[in-house]
RNA sequence: GCCCGGAUGGUGGAACUGGUAGACACGCAGGACUUAAAAUCCUGUGGCCGUUGAGGCCGUGCGGGUUCAAGUCCCGCUCCGGGUACCA
């Protein structure tokens, strides 16, 4: 007798599986590697909702899927513990973050595990623990010890930078570094005292401190990233951002903009993704003119795209932040000056964002000269230019761009037009490209060929030359905050050194409190008596979320490494990741970073892959379906959805775990809310029907479903393939409870296949007939074509498709059985394990093999060709599959049907596509 | 504004490089079993006209086009989702 109680099989499996550590992995040179990573998760209180698992579902597929094919696979899982909400709780209550963050993380790994993933926990990483961030810390002190040289495209150490500076100072040298770094020579640099020297590196370093502008978040107490901003307000708690000017860690990320944006080419990612990346890092080819100002002896450079268009230059603009803004501004216009410069400087990012339609500006009182024709045009500040961008000047052409047309038009500038055919346009900045016209030598050229003419013009006559921009910037590196990373540096001199490596890791040391002190200062300042070496003040911010996340995936090679943060066999051995599944969300956050980094440990030798991901993939997300009760406007009283037209009703929404295929559960919503108790209902056909709306799913609009309850309820196999027949993984799409049935259904017809109604066991030795071999090895290649293409969908379609035909045949049979459970186990592990041992096995199924494809099973002799008159089908005749056209063209006359349609005419053509249809035209 | 996606029955979605549109499932309707319900099983299910195993017409967001043949390719729109934004 066997019953298919799933709560118990389910979890007899998850017992044996970690007993028996089924899922270890072990580097094995002798077999092939595959790598199946998904986004490490930040555990934060709320737990896993339906939506989070949908991803990890996928990936635990195609994990086992390989390994059924042979392959050595990687499948790891673990925390990217480091975060602002178990920090913010910690400041609320007192607690430690790791205390909050080791009770999340254990609630996470009991979720997971009750789905049956098959991850390798021995390999579990979590970014707070000293053990991982000590390498962490290692990793950025490697990025401190290294310089970007642009001639051999490379990271290299040091030292080797020293050693040029030795011999020839920096003139011949082409490397990252900041913009204002002086030319010096090798006596110069040699007359430098050890602090010079230490103080001039720093404008080498792929790591180096710097004051910069940030988005300084008050409430959160912190800087943040661009990506951690959206529209002005934080990505985590949504508070305001401002902009500060602050001593930062920074990340010399644009050193390597050119070798991010190129590799993408290589890379097997959704074209969406790479052209945020692509956008995100901004590549533009341009030139730098350099326009004097008129009775000073400054000049000021502009970058431009559009150097063809310089002869329609009617003004020249600066941002707010220039540093000349003093110095080029006349007596006069003083006051109108810093009336401006102060009112945009105290406008928060937000607001500056919020009205992009407003035009303001000022005059300086001062003119510059066009190098092109010597023209002195005035020269304004105003804040649509970014001081951020390019070089903080921008030479305006109001005929060719719409911002500078906007503007001119504002403060009645002129307008000159330098394309043909934009002279009578009431706005000539519709027109972009064309003929060049009021342009002096560039008069008649293509405004393609007349930018390469001017950009060469500009260079040759020394008043400008050819740039190449890029919109990303370094990457602020340093967070005010407690719980993080501390940055492995103590300062001397205020010049900051590394700590030694073998004083590594550096751990969070105890503080009274989680918040900034009274002056400001981070957390971390709160420390007692926390000094290097007892002396030297170390550094007190903390590294950003992105910093442990940025090369975890290289960790889970060789996770308890205590001597490397990988050995070099292990990531030789599995190298890049080769499937890769996560949300956008992390476009151009975690997946640029990481790239960042692993392309700079590649240049440094510690590893041999220039890319981490070769393919990569984002589940769409599953958004909440919230259903809606209509109550009337004054009473307690609550119409059903098809009736709401009739009254004036308040949309509320109601808890979706108390409605069953939107239909209310009156009793469970009446005890919901107190309020609700005596309420009374308008019901159509005796039930009460909600509304639906699809939002997205989270708390507080009780749309969210736990994947607990899916599992306790229909189990984690019927969850785990819901999931997948849902749709494809990369669209989004509501969560809806009402199809789960089907699926379940499913299983529990899978299980009748074994065991009839009375639980007797009722597979038998017989030889499979043609008829179900064909059905198994459609089904055997089906999934496997699907599952490369990670079409999981239409593999769960497949296995109900090969279910309904066996039934219907009523196979019982062994052979076709046992093959079938090993196709279906990556889906349906648990259910697939049980049926497993009862088929006589007694290893895992997860250590079987995939069964081989036999394409003589399912070869038919005969086609059945749709045929088609005038491309409408008519008729349906079968054909042998190698039946001589001739033959088949003279029968379809022939038929009755075709007869009909052609009613005595001759047919124009017959095209006959093999095995494919036939179609007569008329 | 710009850049990516997407639009197929009441619903989720199938349809490989153009070749039988609506697989599979949910829901719904009818039936069987049952004292009854649940569960299970069977049948039907794009729309319209006509029939009761005739058949026909229309149908993949809208309007054109290419083709023997278009959900699929081309041109022009509409709407929805995502990203991004004074980037010179």
């Amino acid at each position: 007798m066997a019953e298919y109680n799933i709560n118990d099989i389910e979890k007899k499996w998850q017992d044996y599986w970690k007993k028996n550590q089924v899922y270890k992995v072990t580097t094995d040179p002798s077999r092939p590697k595959f790598y199946v990573l998904d986004m490490f998760p930040y555990p934060s209180g709320a737990g896993l909702h339906v939506g989070h698992p949908l991803g990890y579902i996928a990936s635990d597929i195609v994990a086992r899927f390989k390994r059924l094919k042979g392959f050595n696979v990687l499948h790891p899982m673990g925390f990217d513990a480091f975060g602002l909400p178990a920090e913010q709780y910690a400041i609320d209550t007192g607690q430690h973050p790791a205390i909050t963050t080791a009770q999340n993380i254990e609630k996470y790994k009991e979720q997971l595990n009750n789905l049956g993933f098959s991850y390798d926990w021995d390999r579990e990483v979590q970014t707070c623990d000293p053990s991982y961030y000590k390498w962490t810390q290692w990793i950025f002190m490697q990025l401190f010890n290294s310089w970007y040289d642009k001639k051999t495209g490379k990271a290299l150490a040091i030292e080797s930078l020293i050693e040029i500076l030795n011999q020839q100072g920096n003139a011949g040298l082409s490397a990252a570094c900041d913009d204002d770094t002086p030319e010096i020579s090798a006596e110069e640099w040699k007359a430098f005292s050890d602090e010079e020297k230490a103080a001039f590196l720093l404008k080498y370093r792929l790591t180096y401190p710097a004051d910069s502008m940030v988005n300084w978040c008050p409430a959160l107490g912190t800087v943040l990233a661009n990506d951690e901003v959206k529209d002005g307000f934080s990505e985590r708690g949504g508070h305001p951002v401002e902009r500060k000017k602050m001593k930062q860690w920074m990340m010399r990320i644009t050193a390597y903009a050119d070798r991010l944006l190129e590799n993408l080419e290589k890379l097997n990612w959704s074209e969406a993704l790479k052209e945020m990346q692509r956008n995100w890092i901004g590549k533009s080819y341009g030139c730098e003119l350099d326009f004097k100002v008129v009775g000073k002896d400054i000049t000021l450079t502009a970058f431009t795209t559009r150097s063809d268009t310089i002869y329609g230059v009617t003004y020249v603009v600066l941002a707010p932040e220039h540093e000349l803004i003093e110095t080029l501004t006349t007596p006069d216009q003083k006051e109108a000056v810093d009336a401006y410069v102060s009112a945009a400087k105290n406008r928060s990012e937000r607001e500056r964002m919020a009205d992009v339609k407003t035009v303001s500006g000022v005059f300086t009182g001062s003119f510059v000269v066009n190098p092109f024709n010597n023209e002195e045009v005035p020269l304004w500040i105003a804040d649509y230019v970014l001081a951020g961008y390019g070089t903080g000047v921008v030479m305006a052409v109001p005929s060719s761009d719409d911002r500078d047309f906007r503007f001119a038009r504002h403060f009645d500038l002129p307008v000159r037009c330098v394309i043909e055919g934009t002279e009578e346009m009431a706005d000539p900045t519709e027109k972009k490209h064309g003929k060049m016209i009021n342009s002096g030598i560039l008069n008649g050229m293509e405004s393609t060929d007349a930018i390469t003419a001017a950009n060469n013009y500009a260079a040759e006559k020394g008043i400008g030359k050819p740039k190449v921009n890029y919109r990303m910037r370094d990457a602020v590196f340093s967070r005010q905050r407690y719980w993080g990373e501390p940055v492995p540096v103590h300062f001397k001199n205020g010049i900051p050194h590394l700590i030694d490596e073998k004083d590594l890791p550096l751990e969070l040391p105890p503080v009274d409190e989680y918040k900034p002190t009274e002056t400001g200062e981070p957390p971390l300042a709160r420390a007692k008596d926390w000094k290097y070496k007892g002396d030297f003040d170390y550094e007190h911010t903390t590294m950003p979320g992105w910093a442990g996340s940025s090369w975890y995936f290289l960790r889970y090679m060789d996770a308890t490494n205590d001597r490397e943060f990988v050995s070099s066999d292990a990531v030789k051995y599995w190298n890049e990741v080769d499937l890769y599944i996560g949300g956008t969300e992390h476009a151009t956050g975690h997946l640029l970073y990481s790239r960042f980094w692993n392309m700079f440990l590649y240049d440094r030798g510690f590893i041999f892959h220039e890319e981490p991901f070769r393919r990569l993939v984002n589940q769409g997300m599953i958004q909440g379906r919230s259903n809606m009760v209509y109550k009337l406007k004054d009473q307690n009283k609550f119409v059903s959805e098809g009736l709401k037209d009739d009254y004036e009703v308040i949309e509320l929404r109601a808890d979706v775990n108390m409605v069953d295929h939107d239909i209310l559960d009156i009793e469970a919503f009446k005890k919901w809310r107190p309020e609700y108790s005596d309420a009374e209902f308008v019901l159509e056909g005796g039930k009460y029907k909600c509304g639906v709306v699809v939002e997205k799913m989270s708390k507080s609009k009780y749309n969210t479903i736990n994947p607990d309850d899916m599992v306790s309820k229909y189990g984690a196999d019927t969850l785990r393939m819901y999931e997948m027949f849902l749709g494809p993984i990369e669209m989004s799409k509501p969560w809806n409870t009402a199809g789960i049935d089907g699926v379940a259904k499913f299983l529990r017809r899978f299980w009748m296949l074994f065991f009839d109604d009375k639980g007797k066991y009722r597979v038998n030795d017989e030889n499979p007939a043609a008829e179900e071999l064909k059905v198994l090895h459609k089904t055997i290649k089906k999934v496997q074509d699907d599952i490369e293409q990670l079409s999981f969908n239409t593999c769960v379609s497949e296995f109900m498709i090969c279910l309904n035909q066996l039934t219907q045949l009523k196979c019982y049979k062994k052979a076709i059985l046992q093959e079938l459970v090993v196709v279906l186990s990556p889906f349906a592990p648990h259910l697939c394990e049980e049926l497993w041992h009862h088929l006589g096995n007694a290893d895992s199924v997860v250590n079987a093999a995939y069964p081989v494809f036999n394409p003589q099973y399912v070869q038919e002799a005969s086609f059945e060709y749709p045929i088609m008159i005038n491309g409408k089908l008519r008729a349906k005749i079968s054909f042998a599959v190698d039946a001589p056209q001739d033959a088949m063209k003279e029968t379809v006359l022939g038929n009755e049907i075709v007869q009909k349609w052609l009613d005595g005419k001759a047919p124009k053509n017959i095209i006959v596509v093999p095995n494919k249809i036939i179609n007569v035209v008329v």
